[in-house]
DNA sequence: TATTATTGTGTGTAAATGACACAAAGTATG
DNA sequence: CATACTTTGTGTCATTTACACACAATAATA
């Protein structure tokens, strides 16, 4: 494991980047009734990590964050929102991207890694069926794992996973979610397994679809989804105008 | 104006703070039925700008938070919360802070304040009365101006103060607030006051004191506020038990 | 054709919300 | 000292929303 040796300018050694500042991704995708996170794991350690990356020099947080997630994706327009910075420091510690850990065929700077970092969390909501899950540099797999899979993450992964699971059930409360997280036509209990899912507990499916319907930001469509067993259910599709306008100016609320 | 003279070791120039990571903190205050924020005047070009400070080599933005909170306002145990991260690459190219910049007896150093700035924005909520307002290193006054005044805030600073309190007027949707905003005995009009003040609009009197004592938090006092004209109202004060359970637990919230 | 699981739809009660009225308490005014 | 004026304390009613629950319709399968 030789420390010195950099076989190639690449974005690290260039100085690309800003010192000290980096940024982690909570995907979120929604399968088989599950609510579930994107997540890479290391070559060298076979550790999980969240997908992340760092600051540019002429970029905003937001656009990194877009690079990052299009680099693992393969998508463009999802929903993403900044959540909190994580800043203690001794998170960084023990980083297995640091110089020491990192196989020796891969070109890097000496410094960059053996910084202090802050970073920025993310969380993104996208749909499952359309991800193709791609790895980065410091990984040899890109793969769903379901949130409940707490094993064998590095630094401070799973707090963040928490943290963002926490976030978006707070988003619950005011702000319309599927849009993202489910396919273009979907059924009130497919919608509602999601609910159930972010939430944590069960809903009374009668009472749910009544409160879904009110906020008026789904179209019913004339089909039903046939194939499964028994009834029919109808197939629905988000109403993105009426959508957009409750993502902005927030759905029930007293105050 | 000269460049290269430095007077003395500083913090700046010992290399105790990290590179590009600065934060801002909008500290609320209420007084004289007006939402206030305190504010520093700059000295050298007598712009306003929030009390802000730097990340040290071993703290968390939390704590280098409530350090700055200490030193401008005298006060230790208040309510913070970072809310956003500021991190357009373009936002500190006009810091006034810069060395070209500020007054030629301050020892500072010259690389630290040339470089890119990323800021997380944290909101604080204190009370108005027992602050003590000082001003920094680079400042000749502290003052609070009333949130609606925009003019003449240094770099995005004052679209900080307003995405402040857009996450204010959220949290009270789901959050008890005014503890910290409040002197220790206060009259429900008083805290009505609060709430439409925050809120930008009015409320009615006698459903506003009907949901708040909903909540469960307030104990009313055998006295009553006199001196003042017309009917004396009780005094109350927050049930700080119910108050903190409200805040972990969230208050309204139907999912 | 009957069975079983699931979906579509409705109903009644309790709780929360919003609009509003009147009496009591304090100051100011003549 | 009586009256007007303002503000506070408290209550009522109609409407909306939330929550618990029941029954009929549909689709696979036995």
């Amino acid at each position: 494991m030789t420390k010195k040796i950099t076989l190639a300018k690449t974005s690290f050694e260039t100085k690309e980047f800003l010192d000290h500042i980096s940024l982690d991704c909570v995907i979120f995708g929604f399968h088989d009734n599950e609510l579930k996170v994107l997540t890479l794991q290391l070559k060298r350690t076979l550790e999980n990590a969240l997908p992340g990356g760092f600051l540019k020099k002429e970029e905003t947080l937001e656009e990194a964050a877009k690079r990052v997630l299009k680099e693992r994706t393969g998508l463009d327009q999802i929903f993403l929102k900044q959540f909190k910075v994580f800043s203690d420091p001794l998170r960084s510690k023990n980083n297995p991207q640091k110089p020491d850990y990192i196989d020796d065929d891969l070109p890097y700077d000496l410094d960059f890694f053996a910084k202090r970092f802050i970073t920025i969390g993310y969380y993104a909501l996208v749909d499952f069926t359309k991800v193709n899950a791609t790895p980065d540099v410091f990984s040899q797999k890109c793969e769903w794992k379901n949130i409940t899979e707490s094993s064998n993450y590095i630094l401070d992964h799973y707090e963040i996973i928490r943290d963002a699971l926490e976030v978006l059930r707070l988003q619950l409360r005011h702000q319309p979610i599927g849009y993202n997280l489910l396919p273009d036509k979907f059924t009130m209990p497919e919608l509602q397994k999601l609910y159930e899912t972010i939430l944590g507990r069960e809903l009374d499916r009668r009472n749910f679809q009544r409160k879904i319907l009110s906020y008026k930001i789904l179209n019913k469509l004339g089909e039903r989804k046939k194939g499964g067993a028994h009834k029919s259910p109808f197939l629905y599709e988000f109403n993105l105008e009426k959508y957009q306008k409750a993502l902005n100016e927030g759905l029930s609320g007293t105050w």
